[in-house]
DNA sequence: GATACGTGGGT
DNA sequence: TACCCAAGTAT
């Protein structure tokens, strides 16, 4: 096992250019890391920041947030998106406590156990909270071993095999560097080996990059799957949710009723709400974030 | 493996 | 404007 040729030049521009982000803080707790990568699932760095901040200021250890109800997770979330992550982190704190003592844990499979948690985010923060040796594959580092390493402009829809096993064999062999090496990657992506516009001239692996040599080739794959929003159960349940979150207390049927036109799709998008645990149906017939 | 799951900014 | 994309996970 030895450092690829990449190992370098990544981590010499990342030292130049990494953001100062407060998850990557040397006093950042684990749970604070656990947050972060939580909240980034799927929502951009910006979006993140306050909420961020305020949900650690609030509940700065697991126990903290183990102490409330889950509805409070919820509200907190504000608009982030995807608010079944509220719930997820709100329970992975329970667990936590419940579990581990109150103290994040470092184990790849204990992380990957809690609610929520899948394979990067496991991965993640092992590495970046705990400096354990895990390859963190996301969709920067995805993108970017798929332009340097495979000649490709954009990584297949689904993550393969393959890319594990690439991923893999570039990691550093000493945990603390593979963990550096990781974030840097990533950020390489974030800033600079980007979705659509690269910036190849800022890029230290350019003279190494399969695919620019190449002549940066488009990708001839099917056509990815666009996401539709509008008049979606999604965009229906958004709209249910943000009532509850906007109101101190429960609120009545009719300020559902509200928010949305279509009977059929704003019944079904409020039991599938409830289903979820992310409203509470009472039994004087109001709606409540969950106690 | 495909699909559901929020929200908002960039082009 | 319409579409793409963003530190994914669970089913």
């Amino acid at each position: 096992m030895h450092e690829s040729r990449y190992t370098e030049p990544v981590l010499s521009w990342y030292a130049a250019n990494a953001r100062d982000l407060p998850w990557r803080r040397p006093d950042a707790s684990p749970w604070a890391v656990l947050v972060s990568e939580i909240m980034l699932q799927q929502t951009p760095v910006v979006r993140v920041l306050p909420s961020y901040e305020a949900w650690l200021a609030r509940w700065p250890v697991p126990a903290a947030l183990a102490a409330e109800p889950p509805g409070e997770a919820v509200r907190a979330w504000g608009r982030l998106g995807y608010p079944r992550r509220a719930l997820n982190l709100h329970a992975s704190a329970r667990a936590i406590v419940d579990r581990h003592g109150g103290v994040v844990p470092a184990d790849y499979d204990e992380l990957r156990a809690l609610p929520g948690v899948g394979a990067y985010t496991a991965a993640a923060v092992a590495s970046f909270a705990y400096r354990r040796r895990h390859a963190v594959l996301d969709t920067n580092v995805r993108r970017v071993l798929a332009r340097v390493v495979t000649g490709v402009q954009y990584p297949p829809k689904a993550q393969t095999t393959a890319e594990v096993r690439l991923a893999e064999e570039l990691l550093p062999p000493d945990p603390p560097v593979a963990a550096l090496w990781s974030v840097a990657v990533m950020e390489l992506g974030a800033l600079v080996c980007t979705a659509r516009a690269p910036r190849c001239a800022d890029c230290p692996l350019s003279g190494d990059c399969t695919w620019r040599l190449a002549g940066k080739p488009a990708y001839d794959g099917p056509a990815r799957k666009g996401q539709t929003y509008a008049g979606t159960d999604r965009q229906c349940r958004g709209r249910l949710l943000a009532v509850l979150r906007h109101s101190s207390g429960p609120v009545e049927k009719a300020a559902l009723d509200d928010v949305w036109d279509d009977t059929l799709q704003r019944e079904r998008s409020l039991a599938t709400l409830i289903e979820d645990g992310l409203v509470d149906p009472l039994d004087d017939g109001r709606y409540a974030l969950p106690g």
